[in-house]
DNA sequence: GCCGTTTTCGGCCCGACTGTTTTCAGTCG
């Protein structure tokens, strides 16, 4: 069992002890035990089967905790869980996802009501039975009624790097059968989507080497992940993976027609129609086994993309381009823009350290970003208006100021002060003037009042992007993706004031948010908007997300001369002092 | 339940808001 199963396994447990009202600082532990768990470079399995190793040597990991994780590791499951799931439906997890309801309220709830589904209690909130209960009133029941509308929109759907390390794994597991030779994810992973439904993987190989389709595909239903085998034919084999159901898609094919396959399943949709549509006019069909002329039926280009698109005098174009925006027309002319490359980025400008609620110090992530081929980071914790993370006041970010220029020179990349400095309820800064003047760079963020009028909203991102030091605005919608809309305001009036001002918006790379999206980006560039791609890591290995926000920012056609941080530290550092 | 230790028990992160109350519990971050 991987350390991140055993993790989830362990925060189930604590979110069903938090309903049933346990010790709260019990609570803590498993959720401590869990992150430990979740971070730990080495299996908790192997540590627990070799007798030199002790499991307790892990910080968070105490004598109760080690039982729980050989209980986990050896049958899925710890005796305070299966107690706590007879006394609860699974659905009570379901419910801690429903804004506004939390362990408390899920808890008087089962005490008076007999429900089980997400549909019984979305029954409860329209027949105005929640408000009869203590605490609760026709406010919480509309908002419950709201989130069970968005719980259900996003049911069936991903994130986009869940999806894409299920394609990883999946491709290191079927590359082990004989004679595979590229085992591709195809559909709206391989464009990139910020979340994705099900997952499509193309399988081939060379028949020379005793490549066998049927041999892929039982390969793949015996993937021990597997949990329901929905189809299993002779091309292609369906399942449902892992505890969250993600459907996987395997079909294997001949290697002649794997480009044509390639191209035909990763769409879109709406771009494959136009696709199509231009090969009828030039006297083509194409469908997944090839482009072949109408008359006489002759195959044209199936090998390779790249062949059927040049057969349709196209230039290969970009599966994050794929959407039938307009770039097709482009690379008929052969006039595709040239986007923004991962390896174009030369430093990372979001991330946190122990000082607030990181995991590492800023010594473990200037390592880190040295490690990735970068030149420079910009360190920017929280402010002080973030208690609960312990943000930064006044004082700690003049200092902070004052180690990072006592640094210079000392680390492996070039290190900016930084700091994400809260964005007030009316737009004012958390961090006094003065003392964000001792800074480098500040990146401004709104966490709290979220749902604030539009209209109130827009006048407070407007003031806080007056603030001179205010050199990016973080994660501009707020956006959690499976979760939480965007706040909302006039997007267009703050993209103005940031262009007039020199504010960068932030393209957010941490794959919940990926803040702001690749519509808002396009509009926000079509106004002059430069960006800047940050992770916002809060881990030295969230430096690694880097490459989502690439991808986003591709999918809007944004070239390196749009990213700020594609500049050289000198350059970079000059922009900065420009002020 | 973990940790550290003044070694066997006490401390562990909490402020703000919301909607419900009529003085504050529950949620959120």
């Amino acid at each position: 069992m991987e350390n991140k199963e055993i993790a989830r396994i362990l925060n189930e447990t604590a979110d069903l002890m938090e309903i049933s009202g346990e010790d709260g600082f019990r609570i803590r532990s498993y959720r401590n035990g869990a992150t430990a768990v979740e971070g730990y470079p080495e299996r908790i399995e192997s540590i627990l089967a070799d007798p030199e190793k002790k499991v307790t040597d892990i910080p968070g990991i105490g004598k109760g905790l080690a039982f729980v994780l050989d209980e986990v590791t050896t049958r899925g499951s710890c005796e305070r869980r299966d107690q706590l799931l007879q006394q609860y439906p699974p659905t009570a997890l379901e419910f801690l996802k429903i804004q506004g309801l939390g362990p408390k309220s899920i808890r008087t709830i089962f005490e008076h009501y007999r429900i089980s589904t997400m549909d019984e209690l979305e029954r409860l909130a329209q027949e105005q039975r929640l408000r009869e209960l203590p605490r609760m009133g026709a406010k919480l029941e509309e908002k419950v009624l709201r989130s069970i509308a968005r719980y259900r929109s996003s049911v069936g759907r991903f994130l986009l790097s869940f999806a894409q390390q299920m394609a990883g794994e999946l491709e290191t597991y079927l590359k082990e059968v004989p004679g595979v030779e590229v085992v591709t994810a195809a559909g709206s992973l391989r464009r990139g989507k910020e979340t994705v439904g099900d997952l499509d993987l193309l399988v081939t190989g060379r028949p020379e080497s005793g490549f066998s389709e049927a041999a892929v595909l039982d390969r793949f239903v015996k993937f021990p992940r597997v949990n329901e085998v929905l189809g299993h034919g002779e091309n292609k084999a369906s399942a449902k993976v892992g505890h969250e159901g993600l459907q996987v898609d395997v079909r294997a094919l001949p290697r002649e027609s794997y480009g044509a396959a390639l191209q035909y399943f990763t769409g879109s949709k709406e771009h494959n129609v136009a696709i199509r549509q231009r090969a009828v006019r030039m006297g083509y069909k194409l469908n997944e086994y090839g482009l072949f002329r109408v008359d006489g039926d002759s195959l044209v280009a199936s090998l390779r993309e790249e062949d059927v698109y040049e057969a349709l005098g196209l230039d290969w174009i970009t599966p994050e381009m794929r959407e039938n925006l307009g770039e097709i027309e482009l690379a008929a002319e052969h006039r595709l823009p040239r986007l923004v490359e991962l390896s174009q980025i030369r430093g990372d400008l979001h991330m946190h350290t122990r000082e607030t609620d990181g995991r590492a110090t800023l010594e473990e992530m200037a390592e880190a970003a040295a490690a990735l081929g970068y030149e420079y980071v910009a360190i920017t914790d929280h402010s002080k208006a973030l208690a609960m993370a312990n943000g930064l006041d006044e004082t700690r970010v003049v200092a902070f100021a004052a180690q990072v220029r006592g640094l210079a020179g000392k680390l492996p990349v070039r290190v900016f002060s930084g700091l994400e400095c809260d964005i007030l309820r009316d737009g004012a800064m958390d961090i006094a003037g003065d003392a964000l003047a001792e800074l480098d760079f500040v990146v401004a963020s709104v966490h709290s009042h979220m749902n604030l009028e539009p209209a109130e909203m827009t006048d407070r991102l407007l003031r806080a992007i007056e603030c001179p030091q205010v050199r990016a605005l973080g994660h501009p919608t707020g956006r959690i993706l499976l979760q939480r809309d965007g706040y909302q305001y006039d997007f267009e009036r703050v993209v103005e004031a940031a262009v007039a001002r020199g504010v960068w918006l932030e393209i957010n790379a941490s794959p919940e948010r990926l803040d702001l999206d690749p519509a808002r980006l396009r509009a926000a560039k079509a106004r002059g908007a430069r960006f800047v791609i940050s992770t916002d890591a809060h881990h030295p290995k969230h430096l690694a997300h880097m490459r989502l926000g690439v991808t986003v920012a591709r999918r809007a056609w944004l070239g390196p001369e749009d990213i700020v941080n594609t500049l050289p530290a000198e350059q970079f550092a000059a922009v900065l002092e420009r002020g």
